[in-house]
DNA sequence: TTGCCTATGCTTTTT
DNA sequence: GCATAGGCAA
């Protein structure tokens, strides 16, 4: 560490701080940046959370605490690299550094990206292997898909929870730290017939994975925390770090504190901030608990400071999102605040359906940007993924750039997914899955065959040479030797990124033999090839894309260019963290928010709550809640698609209505009943199509 | 053993 | 609208 006293500019760096967010920079923290006691903020949206987590930091590393020994977690990748870009800036700032770069905190990442590097290092010490590969959550459906068919839960007469229910039951048991019965019952009970099968369906799978040195995710957290049941190792891990620092702690799952806890038993040097309203992933095992429970469970209570005022929204803004979150059930601790007075209220926006949706937020975003608002600071929320598909079309049509969060990855597109697996293949010749998938490509050639080809070269000290004596069946054998070859090129001249070329002109013709859209599939290769060049080796490309995959995607066109501008997409949960100047909110309808997926209990009901609140507290001044009257869903049970009449979301009470402009305004009521200008036409070419569907 | 065809059931959010 | 499983012909 350089001098810090050679600066004047760090002197009052805490003063733009308010008292709270003071107190939780300051607490506990020693000369010598030595540790202090546990510490608990609870942070209300916007009331300046990062800045208060990366004056933190830099108010530690400033007191003398070495970089090299603060742990900075996070929940997801975006907060992890928004939270290193913020502590990075204040460290310089404080430091006043000028030019020359902060120090780096190189233990800065989520839970399973810090937990993969601590097993790559320390892994041999609880019996790991060091080459472990680790699977993305498609992969582990696969694998977990091929122990449930080999252990003839496929073919029952009733049928078995598919393979994405199985490993949705084993994550939550591992993450949640529940056994297995309980899950069932509370979270699953359409399986709990099947409790016996299942047990022994993840007895088998762990078997497998271990086998061939493979971890998914859940495994990440699970072995780091296995490494802590070891007195000795817990010991020294545990001091490696002086300050434990985690950010969106109510996202949290109980193996998660159990790691925090292991870690740092006392707690001295952990600090958590969360905000106990916005918990939304409860599907992932999370639980506010773990928030409520912090204080206890150190032999000298952590501290508690909360921050309430925001800085982000208007007024008028917060008020409708208070109100929202007070209908709550639960009480939370806090209530938020601000001085940004404003005379615009929210509004809540009536449209016909979902196009005539896409049609208003569309004009709306181009008037915005008449009026000096960039499209990158507005952005469209929904509550899951393909509720913008009607909305990218318009956006498409009208040539408005567009980046979306969330929903399904460019890596689990099956062309993708493809051409990957022949890297892979290539990298680990004995990775059965991808290999599995490959050699399947090849027409003549099905699960029966490639299982052999599987076996042999798994049989063979060289598993490269197995492959080129294969004998496949003569339906295959012309196409098979384009494959073979690929293959030898690919395992005996390595060369990257040239080798994503290689792949992808092996796969082309299958590509389109196997795709009526392969011209848009193309696309998607070539922009992987362009991903892939960014990498400086096969390895290192393999490995990163797992725990750091590519997150947005964008039109078909491809990424816009970093200085363009565009507007944002985003799942309301990808969205977590950030802000906008003017914010859409999507489908606010019954059915949509909350999700009918989601109204089992009254538990999940009040996550949904949070989501909505979530979604209106991202808006700085402007906030639009839109309400189609129309609203196609997917199938509700058995009777195919249809449109349904909705009605606006529960959660927006008529009390809580008054707190928003509504647009249209209403008509004034007419003494009779007269044809509704603003109502929707009935749209008879569409009926007329519609029952045929 | 493969590949095609059909019946059927499910469809969210993320590391 | 998409994945999965079972049946059947080559």
């Amino acid at each position: 560490m350089s001098d810090p006293s050679a600066s004047p500019a760090r002197a009052d760096y805490l003063a733009d701080l308010n008292p709270s967010q003071r107190e939780a920079v300051e607490h506990g923290v020693g000369e010598g940046g030595r540790p202090g006691g546990p510490l608990l903020v609870i942070a209300g949206a916007g009331s300046g959370k990062t800045n208060t987590l990366a004056h933190r930091v830099a108010h530690l590393v400033l007191k003398g605490a070495d970089p090299q020994r603060i742990m900075l977690l996070t929940f997801s990748r975006r907060a992890a690299a928004e939270m290193e870009r913020r502590v990075g800036r204040v460290l310089q700032k404080v430091l006043a550094l000028g030019t020359s770069h902060p120090p780096t905190l190189p233990w800065t990442g989520t839970f399973h990206g810090i937990g993969a590097r601590l097993l790559r290092e320390h892994g041999d010490r609880i019996g790991l292997a060091e080459d472990f590969t680790i699977h993305d959550r498609g992969d582990s459906e696969d694998l977990m898909g091929i122990v449930r068919h080999e252990l003839g839960l496929s073919s029952t007469e009733s049928r078995f929870p598919l393979k994405s229910t199985c490993l949705a039951i084993y994550s939550r048991v591992v993450n949640g730290c529940q056994p297995l019965d309980q899950v069932l019952r509370a979270a699953f009970p359409w399986c709990a017939a099947w409790e016996a099968q299942l047990k022994r369906l993840f007895g088998a799978y762990v078997a497998a994975k271990q086998a061939q040195h493979l971890l998914d995710y859940d495994d990440l957290l699970l072995y780091w925390e296995g490494m802590l049941r070891d007195p000795a190792l817990a010991a020294e891990l545990g001091a490696r770090f002086d300050h434990v620092l985690v950010d969106e702690y109510q996202d949290t799952n109980r193996l998660q504190a159990a790691i925090l806890l292991g870690m740092k038993p006392d707690g001295s040097g952990l600090t958590v901030v969360g905000d106990d309203a916005q918990s939304i992933y409860s599907f992932r095992a999370a639980t506010v608990r773990n928030i409520l429970d912090f204080p206890g469970q150190f032999p000298k209570p952590a501290r508690v400071v909360t921050l309430e005022r925001n800085y982000r929204s208007t007024q008028p803004i917060l008020d409708a999102s208070n109100a929202v979150i007070g209908e709550s059930a639960e009480r939370y601790a806090k209530e938020l605040w601000t001085d940004r007075e404003s005379s615009r209220r929210p509004a809540l926006v009536t449209v016909s359906d979902e196009a005539g949706q896409a049609r208003w937020v569309a004009d709306n975003v181009l008037r915005n940007r008449e009026e000096g608002l960039t499209l990158k600071s507005q952005a469209v929320l929904f509550r899951s993924a393909s509720h913008s598909a009607p909305l990218e079309l318009e956006l498409a049509r009208r040539n408005i750039p567009f980046v979306k969060y969330g929903g399904l990855k460019f890596l689990e597109a099956s062309h993708i997914k493809d051409v990957l697996s022949v890297l892979r293949w290539a990298q680990n010749p004995r990775g059965r899955l991808a290999g599995f998938r490959v050699a399947q490509l090849v027409p003549g050639i099905g699960p029966a065959t490639a299982g052999r080809l599987l076996d042999a070269m798994a049989a063979c000290p060289r598993p490269l040479s197995a492959l080129l004596e294969f004998v496949p069946p003569s339906a295959a054998r012309s196409e098979w030797a384009g494959l073979a070859e690929a293959y030898r090129t690919l395992c005996e001249n390595a060369r990257w990124p040239a080798d994503v070329e290689l792949a992808v002109r092996w796969y082309l013709p299958h590509l389109e033999r196997l795709h009526d859209d392969a011209a848009a599939r193309r696309a998607d290769l070539d922009q992987l090839a362009r991903i892939a060049a960014g990498y400086g080796s096969r390895e290192q490309f393999l490995a990163e894309l797992t725990l750091d995959p590519p997150d947005a995607t964008s039109a078909e066109s491809g990424v816009p260019l970093r200085d363009e501008d565009y507007l944002i997409l985003s799942t309301i949960h990808s969205a977590k963290g950030q802000e906008w100047k003017a914010v859409y909110v999507l489908n606010v309808v019954d059915g949509c928010i909350p999700s009918d997926m989601s109204t089992g209990t009254a538990a999940e009901i009040e996550e949904e709550r949070r989501l909505l609140y979530v979604a209106m507290t991202r808006a700085r001044d402007r906030l639009h809640l839109i309400v189609p009257q129309r609203f196609y869903v997917h199938q509700q049970t058995g009777l195919g698609d249809r449109h349904v009449y909705a009605a606006r979301s529960r959660f927006l009470t008529d009390r809580i209505a008054t707190l928003f402009d509504r647009l249209p305004t209403p008509p004034q009521q007419a003494a009779t009943p007269a044809p509704h200008p603003a109502a929707p036409r009935v749209d008879v070419a569409a009926l007329l199509r519609n029952l045929w569907k």
